[in-house]
RNA sequence: GACCCCAUCGUCUAGCCUGGUCAGGACACAAGCUUUUCAAGCUUGCAGCGCGGGUUCAAAUCCCGCUGGGGUCGCCA
């Protein structure tokens, strides 16, 4: 149905096989992971078939480590692959082509690398985005197919894969357009099949500019340590040039895929947005189970040193206390350390303005009535405190704030006596005691 | 510099193909409600078709130019 419509000739129904071509170079790019995103969600909307090909021809730059990082960042995402294949595995088959390139007469040696004659004539790409793409290729320099070092180039492998691969569609970004009429010529002297293309816009750093460590985060793991969720992720990528439409903003990788239609995509390239990513982070925060998301924080509080094999039950309470005002999850660190950390941590500016000395007094007394209770709960506390303020006669708003920063060094946070209940009356009633000497 | 791509609120976008809806939504920002604080939530507000020519009764939408931005010019991928 749709096959068809993405079709030049729509006679013949072409079996849509995309692939996303990493080079194991780095770790998965942000810019990447919303290409193979992309490439992914055409493949499963298309009922086609999703390749991850690791472009590994570079022995000196390719490092395992890296290809282990590119999988379980794909994974993490949810973009599984159908087929999996390696370049340097496939060293073989460049070899072959380029041997019957020189053959033929089409390619020539310049020592022991293996270098295409650029023939002048006037290239048409069609890109499923931007519709027709016109290029000379007379100003094009022979290109290199094979190095002196008996590797392919990027190109050279990278027409041999696709095609040998049936590829139907090569989804990538938009910087590898000029690359485009110089893989047609590759393709022409080997008598390919060319295949449909799709440019996407780039994404941008925040200014606009090119996206760099140095403006922000690239790594798709970064993200995953700064407490993003790989839903989240997904969803703001995927707004990144394309809309499922309706004024939807928060879609899921099933809902999207629904929608996808690659002619849908735009053209223009998109700055990054951290705010908008946290956003959605938070939404997705916001609806997932207690449980689901208290697993998800367990490593990160091994990281920060906090021990993680707490009572199940205590853990989920405390969860259910902050899960309203995290965006990522590394916030639930800084909102829960007076939890884990033995001490609490009040600045000097907090300490002069709500531990003044006459709250001795007051803390006592409450710390007095919340001895006494044998069950410490939300209720149970604020009956408690109630009884206080009603004796002290004094509003309940000065004795909140201070008590606050007494348990947890914050002055904000949930209500009190919430807070109370997690924390417990022991270090409730040794916190109040100690507040001010 | 050459070649190529692009252009709607600050940002992401809908609308453009098949001209005629107060140019719609979201993030951010501001205000209000709620409230023991901060969030969250709800309500409201602010803000845009880069410029200049055409074509047309009518242009964000079609055409041309300009300007601006981006990409590529490796025996890296």
């Amino acid at each position: 149905m749709e096959a068809a419509l993405d079709n030049t000739s729509p006679n013949t129904l072409v079996k849509v096989r995309v692939r996303f071509a990493p080079s194991p170079t780095g770790f998965l790019h942000i810019g990447g992971a919303r290409t193979a995103l992309f490439n992914w969600m055409y493949a499963r909307c298309q009922g086609g078939t999703f390749i991850l090909r690791i472009e590994d021809t570079d022995a000196e730059r390719s490092k395992q480590e890296y290809l282990e990082e590119i999988l379980r960042a794909m994974k993490w995402l949810g973009l599984n692959w159908d087929e999996f294949y390696k370049q340097s595995e496939r060293f073989d088959i460049y070899r072959k082509y380029a041997a019957q390139l020189l053959d033929q007469g089409k390619a020539y040696k310049d020592g022991e690398a293996v270098i295409l004659k650029m023939l002048p004539d006037q290239v048409k790409i069609f890109d499923l985005i931007r519709g027709e793409i016109k290029f000379d290729t007379e100003t094009l320099k022979d290109q290199v197919l094979m190095k002196s070092d008996g590797t392919p180039t990027y190109s050279f492998a990278c027409v041999i894969d696709d095609s040998l691969m049936e590829i139907s569609h090569v989804i990538r970004g938009e910087d590898h357009i000029s690359n485009t009429p110089k893989q047609i010529m590759i393709y022409q002297a080997l008598g390919f099949k060319i295949p449909k293309f799709a440019h996407l816009p780039l994404i941008m750093d925040e200014e606009g500019g090119r996206m760099s460590k140095r403006t922000g985060a690239t790594a798709v793991s970064d993200y995953q340590k700064e407490g993003f969720l790989p839903e989240g992720i997904v969803n703001y990528l995927m707004l990144l040039g394309w809309s499922p439409g309706n004024n939807q903003e928060k879609v899921s990788l099933e809902a999207a895929v629904k929608k996808f239609s690659i002619k849908k995509v735009n053209k223009a390239g998109a700055a990054f947005s951290i705010e908008k990513l946290t956003w959605l982070n938070t939404q997705y925060i916001k609806e997932m189970p207690v449980e689901k998301l208290t697993d998800l924080l367990l490593p990160f509080l091994k990281a920060k040193g906090y021990d993680e094999n707490v009572d199940r039950q205590w853990l989920e309470e405390v969860v259910k206390l902050y899960r309203m005002r995290l965006s990522t999850l590394l916030d639930f660190m800084d909102w829960a350390d007076y939890l884990f950390e033995p001490d609490i941590k009040v600045t000097e500016e907090d300490r002069v303005k709500y531990l003044t000395a006459d709250k001795k007094e007051w803390f006592q007394k409450l710390a007095d009535g919340l001895q006494n209770l044998t069950k410490f709960d939300h209720a149970s506390t604020e009956e408690v405190f109630r009884n206080v303020v009603g004796v002290l006669s004094i509003p309940s708003g000065s004795l909140v704030h201070p008590v606050r920063i007494a348990l947890t060094g914050k002055t904000i946070g949930p209500g009190l006596f919430e807070t109370m209940a997690v924390l417990g009356k022991e270090r409730t009633v040794k916190r109040l005691k100690d507040a001010v000497s």
